[in-house]
DNA sequence: GTTTCAAAAGTAACCGGTTACAAAAGTAAC
DNA sequence: GTTACTTTTGTAACCGGTTACTTTTGAAAC
């Protein structure tokens, strides 16, 4: 193991031409003789040559490598039962910036922060000039911090990292699957009184889907009261007990509960059934961002799907834009779209989408 | 944007010292003199200064960064519908793998296979000086192509990427969590007939699934029809369709039907719905994997639990440990737990685990 | 066979750090 | 104030590539 890689001076050596030589050759440049060039790849062949990257970085001051930094989950407390429950939303968002960065022949550099780094801009910090442009999401920078490191390395801020001048931002389009998906409840089932599950509350996410949600409402002559706003943390577990508490505490339930994400509707559902409670015969149940589990749960979840995997997937054309000096819009919004299924009390095959 | 950085030669002039008593107060050696390195960090400060990693990567032949690849989902057919659909478990290992190297102060590079690079190891290669050492997922490398990785940088393998020599191998006991939950199918409830819903077929946790599956129901007088071998291919997806298939060729239901995931288990219950066949009454079905919604599922998911995270934890210590050419066993094997739920036939208080 | 000039190849500096070795500075003893 | 020795700091080479600039090569024209 560990054996040591040859580098250009042993294939320079080898094919008996200068370094300078071998490096036009990796680099394809065009003023080659192709006598030349077959010398050095068969070098290269027989010494199973492979430039190093870190190197070429270096010189290039380039190292197609994007970073992107994300938080751990902050609810560490029933360590195995709960791992990574909130996690599925990052993670599609993750594949995508992967696959998308993949296609440009960029890598991705991973780096979380939160357990170990409560402040989230140390490490990006550290890594700034691993990498060629960073994709921050979740709360790992406070709008403050933001500026420091996008002097030096161009930002894009997703996933509820919010909004800073001096980043770019991509979003999904929180208002719109709000309005349709409440639209929907009122037109189709005839609802009036709404609750509403809260994702962490200082999170931008979930700062507008429940503004969205107060505007829908109030537009349609719904009602959403304060006591049915309920606090949790956008896990199914959190979501179990909140869900249960609030039962406690209320004995006059609304038409529908909004759930900021699909895993709290989960939760809430869980709960609901616990206490006897059939949804949506009793209260409906809405979730939003249409996990690939939702149309398996029972019932079948109603919900706002946003394409977490192309969200990824522009965040890096942004990044790449705005690598290349080109103008690229400060904030781009991404479509959402309500996805009707049996939890709001529409009907229809088991199993099937209704709309 | 992209304003340039300084460098160690900005701070040295600034400070007045030369690069190298810069590069000493960088890397705290203790034979500078306090008032000297006092010097050298405030002109680092003041000028902002953060070492280049790429840099020091190079002059010191070590990156700091662990490397990870894993297949892209190879079923792209239905595209936004099933986007992810089968990935929360390697999501949940990349997870624990960053987590437990963020902890020794190593970042992830994040390289994946599949849709661009069908061989896998042409990226791998590439990249294989950026990184310090490989977590290998997956079908990304045939075994045969391992020893041409493994003899410049040490390799783990896990999920599902098999067994060689020339790499370490970190998997999860299917044998002894098959057995398990088997021998609960037959003395809790009696269980004579087999079935077995199939992963991909060549995945090394898929055969070693059915062999043990294969193992047990011999053991303990049951039965296994090949015709009640369904393959599959991880997803819910497939398993909706596959079980539909299944039903429509057989009448004489086994009395479980094992699946080699969670995910499978999903699809195989709603298909199961869709034809009017209840679970557990009719007929149960067991899961692998304990995803985190396994719980709240309807009916709960009896399965066989791994820690996901920590196997991608206990990758990285293996890995480590390599690197640091210590003593490692070739083959590390994690426990399983049977976790058991409704889906087998178990009661218990709606929501709670059986066991 | 020269001369001319474009194309091809080589030399050496550079990217931003680290570090072996050399030089300078500081300390203690005389 | 020397001398002797230890500590601290500086110089320059190196990690493995790229590339501006220079030199060599070779084909075409004379």
């Amino acid at each position: 193991m560990a054996e040591q890689a040859p580098t250009i001076y042993d294939v320079a050596e080898r094919a008996g031409v200068s370094v300078a030589t071998v490096s036009r050759a990796l680099n394809d440049v065009e003023s080659l003789r192709a006598v030349t060039r077959d010398k050095v790849m068969r070098a290269m062949a027989e010494l199973d040559f492979v430039p190093n990257n870190v190197a070429r970085g270096l010189s290039r001051g380039k190292n197609w490598v994007i970073g992107l930094a994300f938080m751990h989950s902050p609810v560490k407390a029933n360590e195995a039962e709960v791992e990574a429950d909130s996690l599925l939303y990052t993670d599609i968002i993750i594949r995508g910036v992967e696959a998308q960065a993949a296609r440009h022949g960029y890598s991705l550099l991973l780096c979380s922060a939160g357990e170990e780094h409560p402040d989230g801009i140390a490490p990006l910090r550290n890594l700034t000039q691993s990498v060629d442009g960073w994709i921050v999401l979740d709360r790992v920078l406070n709008v403050e911090e933001v500026p420091e490191i996008s002097r030096r390395t161009p930002i894009v801020l997703m996933a509820g990292a919010g909004d800073s001048d001096a980043a770019f931002t991509v979003r999904v389009d929180n208002e719109g699957g709000i309005a349709s998906l409440v639209s929907h409840l009122v037109e189709a089932h005839g609802a009036r009184r709404f609750g509403y599950m809260s994702g962490l509350e200082e999170s931008p996410d979930n700062v507008a889907r429940l503004r969205a949600l107060r505007d829908a409402t109030r537009r349609w002559g719904g009602q959403l009261n304060e006591e049915d706003i309920v606090s949790c943390d956008w896990t199914s577990g959190g979501a179990e007990v909140q869900t249960m508490r609030w039962l406690d505490r209320r004995v006059d339930l609304p038409d529908v509960l909004v759930c900021a994400n699909d895993q709290m509707a989960v939760g809430a559902i869980h709960a609901l059934g616990a206490r006897g409670l059939k949804v949506p015969r009793d209260i409906a149940v809405t979730g939003f961002d249409d996990i690939p589990i939702a149309r398996y749960l029972t019932p079948a979840l109603t919900t706002v799907r946003q394409s977490s995997s192309a969200m990824g997937a522009e965040a890096v054309d942004v990044l790449l834009a705005a690598m290349a000096n080109e103008p690229v819009a400060n904030t781009t919004t991404m479509a959402s779209r309500l996805q009707i299924r049996h939890s709001c009390g529409c009907q229809g095959e088991l199993g099937e989408d209704v709309a």
